[in-house]
RNA sequence: GCGGGUAUAGUUCAACGGCAGAACGUCAGCCUUCCAAGCUGAAUAUGCGAGUUCGAUUCUCGUUACCCGCUCCA
């Protein structure tokens, strides 16, 4: 696709799909809100996620945690402390470094700071005179610390006591109810427990339009397996999750795995593969998919102190189960949805039209009432008052009938229903296909259960 | 967070230290019997805040947002 960012997100902003985040007041750097149609298309993609993985896995249920938790759960994941990145920058050229990251480069690996408070780390990089790998100086700032949740309080009084986080992931939403999940729905290991939701990152540079924000949404899955079996179920997932992707209507040749090398996997992983899109800035992570062993649970049970083995009934043993994770931004693979969808086409007369070819189950529109002429007005707006008792129907008069059908092309509208002077005599109309532009002529009655068989 | 760039209608672009224009789009009306192209009319813009100036959209400073690169990304 020959088209910039910029001018994506012009397109996307013109047909209502994401606006700047609170644009009247000069906005909110990286946040964005989402129009008329970028509601629908949101809502669907979560809904098609949800029916992949809840309603049709055999393996999977849903829960919806809440985003404010106990403090205590961020400190046992590792995000209250560890996770805080401890940064410096250089005055001399301004250049800012991860502290840790330098010291582990100074020797070569056999130290990495791991663990050691801001002094420590401070004291050695003065002692061992480590210097500033952009300009050799040795003039460093203070170290700060990063915490990259977002804090608030819990009632109404500012004060360190009643310190909350906003989550920065939904995954520990879901260990912490493993035992609820586990003991109301009666599962058996292996089974998934799966939601959507938002998560808060104070991102340190977010960027890229909807890719990253600090404000996201999650659509995860915690599949609980047997230990030893979890590199099994590691693959099982990875290609439901690229078997996803094409379902959704994902062009392949934009998507590519990406497995994680040793020295990248998180300390805790036995394995991690990203399903990586081609955006329009270049391949980012869409997916990630990590076998994240018992290292949730293990903690939890650690800091909770509740115990959260399985007892598994075939085997009369008790264990923690073993965690592949697969896990997918909601706004990233809105994105890339968009992306793949959008063609600039050109037509045998010559003609170009802007085209969104989307899954007819993600479109915010399933299908556009269009009156031949005017005259028409009446009876073709009872039709479109009677369709949208089934699903989104969009209506439009103005202007000619082929511009019309351009603009329901432009965002996506896979069927335009045209209501024209036989549609009074025969009771028929005409449905126009999007993508093949091949018109056929139905009853009435029959364009319900016509555009509900395509919606699959 | 650092460096560079950008900021004029919804979009793409003009112009100017002294009434900010166009095209496309939008809206209203007319016309219109299936793929954006007819006619008439209308609405809509100098990101925000200071400074210089008789007067600033234009010059200066600050700020905000976006873009590119670096950095970061449990």
């Amino acid at each position: 696709m020959d088209i910039t960012m910029e001018q994506f997100v012009a397109f996307l902003k013109h047909q209502g799909f994401v606006y700047q985040g609170s644009e009247i007041y000069g906005g909110l750097a990286n946040s964005w809100d989402y129009g008329p149609l970028g509601v629908e298309i949101k809502n669907n993609v979560k809904k098609f996620w949800w029916k992949k993985f809840v309603q049709e896995s055999v393996h999977n249920v849903g829960m919806d945690s809440a985003i404010l938790m106990n403090p205590n759960i961020w400190i046992a994941s590792g995000h209250v402390g560890g996770f805080s990145d401890p940064l410096i920058d250089c005055k001399n050229c301004g250049v800012r470094h991860r502290a840790d990251k330098l010291i582990e480069e100074f020797t070569h690996g056999e130290e990495t700071g791991d663990g050691w408070d801001n002094d420590k780390i401070s004291t050695y990089i003065k002692d061992s005179k480590i210097s500033c790998p952009s300009c050799g100086s040795h003039n460093f700032t203070e170290i700060r610390k990063f915490n990259l949740m977002f804090k608030t309080n819990q009632g109404v009084i500012d004060d360190d006591k009643n310190i909350v986080y906003l989550r920065p992931e939904t995954c520990q939403g879901i260990f912490v109810n493993f035992k609820n999940v586990q003991r109301t729905t009666r599962k058996k290991v292996p089974f998934g427990i799966a939601q959507i939701g938002k998560s808060f990152r104070n991102e340190i540079t977010p960027g890229n339009f909807i890719f990253r924000t600090r404000e996201f949404e999650q659509m995860e899955l915690e599949f609980f397996c047997k230990p030893g079996t979890d590199l099994e179920w590691f693959d099982y997932w990875k290609n439901y999750c690229l078997n996803f992707l094409s379902e959704i209507g994902i062009k392949s040749d934009l998507l590519r795995y990406r497995d994680h090398d040793k020295d990248e996997l998180s300390f805790y992983s036995n394995a991690t593969t990203d399903i990586e899109f081609k955006f329009l800035f270049g391949w980012g992570e869409l997916w990630g998919i990590a076998d994240r062993t018992d290292y949730d649970l293990s903690t939890h049970q650690k800091h909770s102190g509740e115990n959260l083995e399985y007892f598994d009934p075939e085997t009369n043993t008790k264990y923690l189960p073993y965690v592949v994770e697969p896990s997918v931004g909601v706004e990233r693979l809105l994105l890339a949805v968009l992306t793949s969808a959008y063609e600039e086409e050109v037509l045998d007369d010559g003609e170009t039209r802007e085209v969104l070819h989307l899954h007819p189950a993600l479109a915010p529109f399933k299908a556009a009432v269009l009156p031949l002429t005017n005259k028409l007005n009446e009876q073709a707006s009872l039709l479109h008052q009677n369709l949208s008792k089934h699903f989104m129907v969009d209506y439009d008069t103005s202007g000619k009938i082929g511009k019309r059908y351009r603009r329901q092309d432009a965002i996506g509208t896979p069927y335009c229903i045209t209501f024209d002077f036989d549609s009074l005599e025969d009771g028929s109309v005409t449905i126009r296909d999007r993508d093949s532009m091949e018109q056929i002529r139905i009853k009435i009655e029959e364009v319900v259960d016509y555009i509900k068989n395509k919606l699959m």
